[in-house]
DNA sequence: AATTTTCATTTGTCTTACATATTAATGTCT
DNA sequence: AGACATTAATATGTAAGACAAATGAAAATT
């Protein structure tokens, strides 16, 4: 284990890279140990502190994880789908929030990837599934919601349609589409949507998926994305330059 | 901008939280500079090298940039579309490797992303999106080809197919589905993949979109998914339980 | 005016030290 | 002998201070 002291990397970039590629191509297992930093810091001839941002750098990643005490130390971490959830959505986020993507590219973006886990829900769905959507539903239909309440059901509501495909890649893989837009939805959610057709369109969804019908849940979600799209013209028509303050707002509501 | 001493997190995650919170919420805008570690750590109350494990936490998600120097310090990074795959592709690739997901399910997932954008493929695609396939073709045709450089031809095909649909964002999604079950993809190649009917299906998939004709290439893609798991069922039986090592050894071929 | 020099600022790294958490071994008491 | 408290060892977490190196801006010089 060696790092190259001419490169312009730093070296605690250098190690981490070593460490993560020992990881990916398996030479380090999961819940295996690593050496301790003073070892580390050794066996690459830096400092500990300079070890230390190494390690760091990996637990941001949730590569390894770390445990104080007489046998602990650094170990290789079991990625869970929890955590790479969140790290997607964090990333996806800021992706669309730093990169001017267009409202209309990331609905399409979003509701086609939707789409293709459509199929697989309507054959697969559990009444667990349903039973989720039916309360977000009937959560949805309440006239004292707030609208940051109204937004969260929705996701949770389209959250429970991707899980019926029962492909936890599938699930993993929307995370990221679905929360990342949340924002940008919200943009639109506390001006013109109506809360009386999407509360119809997610019936229509659920009963369609319910029945088993996986042309019209396709078709009740293209409708859906008509629907959320062509608000989304209308907005920019009419207000075509929206402060980032007003967006930093919308998006910063929506937290718990 | 304070942390809790009481709380069980190290103070650089703590720290670490803190900061991205004030980026993903807009308090921090894109190229704006943080305030130097020696002023960071005096306003966290923490010493410096606490502060620098926080920051390069940050770093490792991309979040910031450091430059050394008078003008230099920690900058908000615009996160880029190409940093956002790598770290997709990283994060899905151990998610697949590290929690025991099927073949089948993998490949279930990474098909169904892939004709969710087939559609607007066939509508977008470029001349050059039906070059760049067309040359992986020829390449894949050509009887020298290593089993590595093949699954890479194989890989860039299908992100020009993906291109087609062009839209970044699903083109960001799909990459990690893509790229990560690679690996898998291996397992299959080094045995019993048949060259010719991949490029087979492959010279279809472009006539098709080529023709413009979304329904014929989500056939190809359907028949090149029931192909690929079949495969992916007939090792399985004949050869249930593969090493670690093997597998290992067939990831790390691929890399240039 | 152009160029060179100096200098202040900031990150990168090292060294040393201490605090704290955790386990294992040891010792003590019943 | 067994239960419990003590101690020691090992590891990470944090602090403080120092120097190196990079960088850009200001000052000095030609």
């Amino acid at each position: 284990m060696k790092i190259d002291p001419e490169s312009s990397a730093d070296f605690s970039a250098q190690i981490a890279q070593s460490i993560r590629g020992a990881i990916v191509s398996g030479d380090l297992l999961v819940d295996q140990r690593l050496p301790s930093e003073a070892e580390l810091a050794d066996q690459f001839a830096v400092s500990r502190p300079t070890v230390r941002e190494a390690l760091k750098r990996l637990a941001a990643q949730s590569l390894i994880r770390t445990q104080r005490g007489a046998t602990g130390g650094a170990f290789v971490n079991r990625l869970r789908f929890e955590e790479a959830y969140d790290q997607q959505v964090t990333t996806s986020t800021l992706l669309l929030s730093m990169n001017s993507v267009s409202f209309d590219v990331a609905c399409e973006a979003r509701f086609a990837l939707e789409r293709s886990c459509a199929p697989l829900a309507a054959k697969r769905r559990t009444p667990d599934n349903l039973a989720t959507m039916r309360a977000e539903i009937h959560r949805q239909s309440q006239p004292g919601l707030t609208d940051e309440a109204f937004c969260a059901s929705d996701v949770t509501l389209h959250r429970a349609l991707v899980d019926g495909a029962a492909n936890k890649v599938l699930s993993y893989q929307l995370a990221g589409a679905v929360e990342a837009m949340q924002p940008l939805m919200n943009m639109i959610t506390f001006t013109a949507r109506s809360r009386e057709r999407i509360v119809d369109m997610h019936t229509e969804l659920t009963n369609a998926l319910e029945a088993k019908d996986a042309i019209l849940v396709d078709q009740t979600l293209i409708k859906l994305e008509t629907y959320t799209r062509d608000l989304g013209h209308s907005i920019a028509t009419a207000n075509p330059v929206r402060s980032k303050k007003q967006l930093k707002k919308a998006s910063s509501k929506r937290k718990k």
